[in-house]
DNA sequence: CAATATTTGACAATATGTTGTCAATATGGT
DNA sequence: ACCATATTGACAACATATTGTCAAATATTG
């Protein structure tokens, strides 16, 4: 198999899981009023010792401002998130969670746990680090161009 | 690292790599009137022997009938696909190719040599054989559960 | 053969994500 | 301090994909 049908399948592969990876997540939190998406969000504002923008959990997971703002919103709404004012910046505000937020994103891991062992069970530790060095690898490429094509405009 | 972090950072990574690869797809197509998505349903049709219903891209291409349908009905309209009566079944029509579907496909296939040369150059050709091997076993894994999903239904 | 179950295309509603645009706010260079 | 530039939140338009529902066509089972 040459270079480019290797990196082809793998690319088709990236579409194919990350649909079922989605599809995986929204039964694995669907009845606590989660989806992926936003306890992907919630994951975001975790996982940081500072609080963020909008803009900075947009970067921290690689989706547009725009539809991380919607996200925030809907989750504002649902008593999920609540905004607090920015001393560094009075435009961006910092997203926090709500204690709601807080006990849906615990519920939401406790559910994750088994769930992802199981997935992990009879698959090579190696090969995992393998994969995602190299998914990672990929994706910088492409953001690199990405910026790039910023700069030419 | 753990078992279970690695492989929740390997997901985080897919979820990336999607949004980066659709994007780079995008840009890639789009002054020939194609979209990554659109682009994956002609290479679905291209990529079998046998042609294809609506139902049976949708399989090739892990993604649900209905999204291969509003696709394929769209690119009708645009003229780069047509139906063909199924002999082996009246209702689920055979999707083919236009002469400017082919055209088109043959075009973007040009575009994604180069492309994906530039994106593999400086990979190990092992570590790409050993993911693409990894996240397909992942998918299969969360496809067998979503089987037993719907049985219990 | 008849009853039942599955597959399929169609349509609607909704969730997710992108791009484009704008004004407000920061930031950096001179 | 000033001006050009970049970042940010907001809103709108659109592309993509899922689920739910239905009726038609096919496949399966008793």
């Amino acid at each position: 198999m040459s270079q480019i049908e290797g990196i082809t399948d793998l690319i088709l592969e990236v579409f194919r899981l990350n649909g079922a990876l989605v599809h995986a997540g929204d039964g694995l939190v669907a009845d606590i009023g989660l989806t992926s998406a936003r306890w992907q969000v919630l994951g975001a504002i975790a996982l940081t010792t500072q609080p963020l923008s909008v803009a900075g959990i947009a970067r921290t997971m690689g989706l547009s401002r725009q539809a991380v703002l919607r996200l925030v919103k809907e989750m504002i709404g649902d008593g999920l998130l609540r905004l607090a004012e920015n001393p560094h910046h009075r435009r961006a505000r910092l997203v926090l969670m709500t204690v709601t937020g807080e006990a849906v994103y615990a519920a939401a891991i406790a559910r994750h746990r088994p769930w992802a062992e199981g997935l992990a069970r009879d698959l090579d530790r190696d090969a995992i680090g393998t994969a995602t060095t190299l998914l990672r690898a990929l994706r910088q490429h492409l953001d690199a161009a990405r910026t790039r094509e910023v700069d030419d405009d």
